[in-house]
RNA sequence: GGGCUCGUAGCUCAGUUGGUUAGAGCGCGUCACUGAUAAUGACGAGGUCCCAAGUUCGAAUCUUGGCGAGCCCA
């Protein structure tokens, strides 16, 4: 192809030669080399010169609002490929929705706070962290965040993603973070939100919470003990099977915290564990209640032998007679055994301590079974005066070897071992944690309770893509316990409650509506700055309190003077999950509650979509989203995941400056992303193939319609013409792109163009139209007809690709608008903003059928011409003829004179002659013994040389070289 | 250990309610063209449908059990 500008003017060479410039052959400025890279960013730059965003609001949108509500990636790092699968899926979805005609915004947000950006400050900080103050550790924090913010943003809108970057969604802008607290009124008003006990991760050394990412875990050594637990032994409460009611017996426990001990609120057992009573052979021992299975080894281990086992019974049947024990260590407490799933009967006895103070899955069971959350332990890791004398005061660390010694004095310790174990260590000074209950934030999510119900409805009215994701949420639903929303860091939304000397607690809608406003006004640091008084405005505050012992008081007089904040923050799963509040309602309300669709990865069933589905059944009759669709994730070309320890993961950056964004955007389209999707350098550049193969398409479209001006020109096709195939197969396409675009099948989009593009476009019409494209008059109607198919084929093709390719479309665009007559017409010069045109409609069902009957006589074509080119050397199929034989009955019979030539040019042959006969078949022959070549449409055919003055051309060359010679 | 999910040519994907010899495009190999030319066309070779057992006249498809992988929990 050449160029319009470069029009070479060869120098008079032998009169072969000279035909070639009254060929039609292709002209265009789109290059075949795409140079992404560099061309890419400059049609970025252009877009926003011209505002194309705010642009593509303003136009008309027939079918109304269409919300894609953005979840926020973490402020945190470069953009990785889980980045760009998701952003990618988004803008393709937007980007087609504004096409289909909806007004489709996009408003990215990123979510600002939480402990990774606080840890990462810190590590930055290093010592000088503890000098500071929390409203400077929180700028530090801020600016960090803001760092990244701005880094992803260039990178996501390098990648061609279209949306409001120049106002974007931080959940550190004061507008959200009072949308958060409105969420948290809401709550309080439906009396969802209360405090209780709960153990965390403590660090007894630095006196503070810790994040499960902020433990280390390391080898350590400690005393685990086989302690007696005495059971209060009564005929009902014994099961029958294990023989004659004793008049003592023990349960008997393992751990390796005997520190805990006396925090032990219960026993659990297994449900389907099988437990046993052991009598010993040393008669004066009580007989011991343990798990069957391990009564054997643990015996053993003490070096003991049973002299006889009893029948078993598994923990549901002994637990339905309501066993209790006495506590070890104050035996006037009864407590009582209890059921538990996680009880395993890998190691110990198959009997838990439980303490709910000291640990989680004890805590769970603890307030399932309604039993005390008892934590003894002070922050500094030393006993309260709670436990008896013996322990007061000490400290827990030191608490192991009394105990040990306690219960050996007391018959209770049946055996102790040293074990070596892993076990959690604070980053920061590398000593043992352990668990401690502390007062936390709770929203009431779990149970049976109202937020649930409304939850389970909410999911029953949203449509889950694919369908398996609504289990997934149901299971979590149903298993979850009540939300803690209350988090020991500094770099959050703080929970703004305020607490009395006496320790009354302001925690109440009125007086989070009023914060909410205050810190809409002056940013949630004010917390750390402003006074009780500045932030309440006042000197008293009537209002509803909580009092120490949790009962709620209403008409409490507060004395501002005497108040001081909390010091928590929540949970940045309840600041994201309250964006459909903070972003929709209140920073862009244009957006309006609810989206259409929530789109993420498939872990986000636990992350975002279900804080945002819990915060809003706690407040709100409708889900805040109709749809949810999520993707999988990627991995690397074995399937394994992609770490950067293991260092098979793809930078993007990387990616991005080898391949250009519309690349990787193509590959995103490419695979079906409700699996995991495997990705390497290799697939990139495989997309890459498949990239020129539909720029070379678009190319050859371009580059035909040099000279067609559409206003003018179209022609529509013959009926009996491969042009009439070409358009039921593009009626065919369209509908079935538009329905995988609707489904969100993106894979399929991109599979119908590609093999669009490969096959009928490039194997079978392109060359089917060659030569009365390029060897026709210009003006002839059959080249119209071609170029007319050619012309709805490219502007189809590029509207279709358009939320996929946005750069190559856009360039695409700008040279179809360079076409004769386009610019009067198409009126949008950015294919961004266009609605997708209509289908043309497709032609006669019956016209389709008989290309059915005529495509496999071309591939009996094919086939010969393969042979003869292996059998007599035979190159160029314009060196053969086709006989064609039809049986003279058939419908098509009275057509061949128009079908004849299709297949002839669909061949690339140099003649055909057709025959009536009884069955279809084709003949192909080499002419080259027999015909002249015409030497302008190098076609071997009986009619070179008819015409005496142009002796080397045939009879149709010849005539159109004496009309273009006439024209001059 | 539990919940959800996946496993079909080298790659990306089709395979309807079980039904002939499991398909497509790309890639690969060979050839052709040199007027889509760092492009294009033709032909060809590629599969233990992850494995095993079961149901059935018949299984890629249904059941069970493995193996491998991912996400979320414990």
């Amino acid at each position: 192809m050449t160029t319009p500008e470069t029009k070479p003017s060869l120098p008079a060479e032998p009169a072969a030669r000279d035909y070639k410039h009254t060929l039609n052959l292709p002209r265009t400025n789109f290059d075949m080399k795409a140079n992404l890279t560099q061309r890419e960013p400059s049609i970025l730059a252009r877009w926003e010169t011209h505002h194309e965003y705010e642009s593509l609001r303003q136009r008309p949108h027939p079918l109304g609002k269409w919300v894609l509500h953005d979840g926020p990636p973490y402020a945190n790092g470069d953009i990785h490929t889980g980045h760009l699968i998701n952003k990618v899926l988004k803008d393709i979805i937007v980007r087609f929705r504004n096409m289909q005609g909806w007004d489709s915004p996009y408003v990215p947000g990123w979510d600002c706070h939480g402990l990774p950006i606080e840890s990462a400050v810190q590590k930055e900080l290093g010592p000088k962290m503890r000098e500071l103050s929390p409203a400077q550790i929180r700028q530090h924090c801020r600016d960090y965040a803001m760092k990244f913010v701005r880094i992803q943003s260039a990178s996501f809108q390098r990648l061609g993603i279209q949306g409001d970057f120049k106002h974007p969604y931080l959940t550190l802008d004061p507008r959200y973070e009072a949308g958060v607290v409105e969420v948290l009124a809401e709550l309080v008003k439906n009396n969802l939100v209360y405090r209780q006990r709960k153990p965390v991760h403590w660090c007894t050394t630095d006196q503070t919470a810790l994040a499960e990412a902020e433990l280390e875990y390391a080898p350590k050594k400690d005393t685990s003990v086989y302690v007696r637990f005495p059971l209060c032994v009564t005929a009902d409460t014994w099961p029958a099977a294990w023989g004659p009611v004793p008049a003592a017996a023990n349960l008997l426990i393992w751990t390796t915290t005997p520190w805990t001990l006396p925090a032990n609120r219960a026993v659990a057992a297994g449900p389907r564990h099988e437990y046993v009573c052991v009598r010993q052979a040393d008669g004066g021992e009580p007989p011991l209640i343990l798990a069957a299975k391990l009564a054997e080894s643990v015996l053993q281990l003490a070096g003991r032998t049973a002299c006889q086992i009893s029948a078993p019974v598994t923990g549901a049947d002994w637990c339905a007679l309501r066993p209790s024990y006495r506590h070890p260590l104050e035996s006037t407490r009864t407590q009582p055994v209890v059921l538990a799933d996680y009880v395993t009967l890998e190691d110990g006895t198959g009997l838990v301590h439980t303490a709910p103070g000291h640990g989680l899955e004890d805590y769970q069971t603890g307030r399932r079974e309604n039993l005390e959350i008892y934590c003894p332990v002070l922050a500094n890791g030393k006993y309260d005066d709670s436990v008896p004398e013996f322990l007061r005061g000490q400290s827990i660390w030191q608490a192991n070897a009394i105990l040990v010694e306690f219960l050996q004095a007391h018959h209770l310790l049946f055996h102790q071992a040293e074990i070596d174990h892993s076990y959690p260590h604070c980053w920061r000074c590398h000593k043992p944690t352990i668990f401690r209950a502390t007062e936390q934030w709770f929203v009431r999510a779990g149970g049976t309770g109202p937020l649930m119900q409304s939850a389970r409805r909410f999911v029953e009215e949203v449509t889950w893509i694919p369908a398996w994701g609504k289990n997934r949420i149901v299971g979590m639903l149903e298993s979850r316990p009540d939300w803690c929303i209350s988090r020991q860091r500094w770099w959050g939304v703080p929970i703004p409650a305020f607490f009395d000397p006496r320790g009354n607690i302001l925690l109440s809608e009125k007086s989070l509506r009023h914060i909410a406003n205050y810190f809409g006004t002056h940013g949630a640091d004010c917390w750390y700055q402003h006074s009780p008084q500045q932030i309440l405005g006042g000197d008293t505050w009537i209002d509803s309190a909580i009092t120490p012992d949790g009962q709620a008081v209403s008409n409490f007089t507060f004395k501002t003077s005497e108040l001081r904040q909390g010091a928590d923050i929540l949970d940045v799963w309840f600041e994201s999950g309250a964006s459909h509040r903070a972003v929709l309602n209140e920073t862009h309300p244009e957006l309006g509650y609810p989206a259409n669709l929530y789109l993420e990865g498939s872990d986000q069933h636990r992350g975002w979509f279900q804080a945002s589905l819990l915060e809003a059944a706690g407040y709100r009759q409708e889900p805040p989203f109709r749809q949810v669709l999520t993707h999988g994730f990627i991995v690397d070309a074995q399937g394994r995941k992609m770490s950067k320890s293991q260092g098979n993961d793809i930078k993007v950056v990387d990616a991005l400056k080898e391949n250009g964004a519309d690349v990787l955007r193509l590959w995103v389209c490419s695979v079906d992303y409700q699996h995991d999707m495997p990705c390497s350098k290799e697939l990139f550049a495989r997309t890459g193939e498949a990239y020129r193969k539909l720029r070379n398409t678009i190319r050859y479209l371009l580059g035909n319609l040099f000279d067609f001006d559409i206003t003018r020109d179209a022609v529509d096709p013959q009926p009996h013409s491969i042009d009439t195939w070409m358009q039921h197969q593009l009626a065919e396409l369209q509908s079935q792109v538009q329905q995988a675009y609707e489904r969100y099948e993106f894979h399929h989009v991109f599979k119908l163009l590609y093999e669009f593009c490969n096959v009928d476009i490039s194997s079978i019409y392109a060359k089917a139209i060659k030569d009365r494209l390029y060897c026709e008059l210009p003006g002839a109607a059959r080249r119209r007809a071609s170029q007319t198919m050619c012309h709805r084929l490219l502007i189809t093709l590029v509207e279709l690709l358009a939320p996929v390719l946005v750069f190559t479309a856009d360039e695409a665009w700008q040279a179809v608008l360079q076409l004769p007559g386009m610019k009067e017409l198409a009126g949008d010069t950015n294919i961004h903003r266009r609605i997708f045109s209509r289908p043309q409609p497709p032609p006669a069902q019956e016209l389709a059928r008989h290309w059915e009957t005529l495509m496999p006589l071309i591939q009996d074509g094919l086939k010969q011409l393969d042979d003869l080119k292996r059998s007599i050397g035979l190159g160029n199929a314009l060196d053969a003829q086709a006989l064609i034989v039809f049986p003279a009955a058939d419908v098509l019979a009275p057509l061949m004179t128009d079908y004849g030539p299709e297949i002839e040019d669909a061949l690339g042959l140099g003649f055909h002659r057709i025959q009536p006969g009884d069955q279809w078949t084709i003949t192909i022959t080499d002419t080259r013994e027999q015909y002249a070549s015409c030497v302008r449409c190098w076609k071997r055919r009986p009619d070179v040389g008819q015409n005496p003055a142009y002796p080397d051309l045939s009879a149709r060359d010849a005539a159109v070289v004496h009309h273009l010679v006439a024209e001059k």
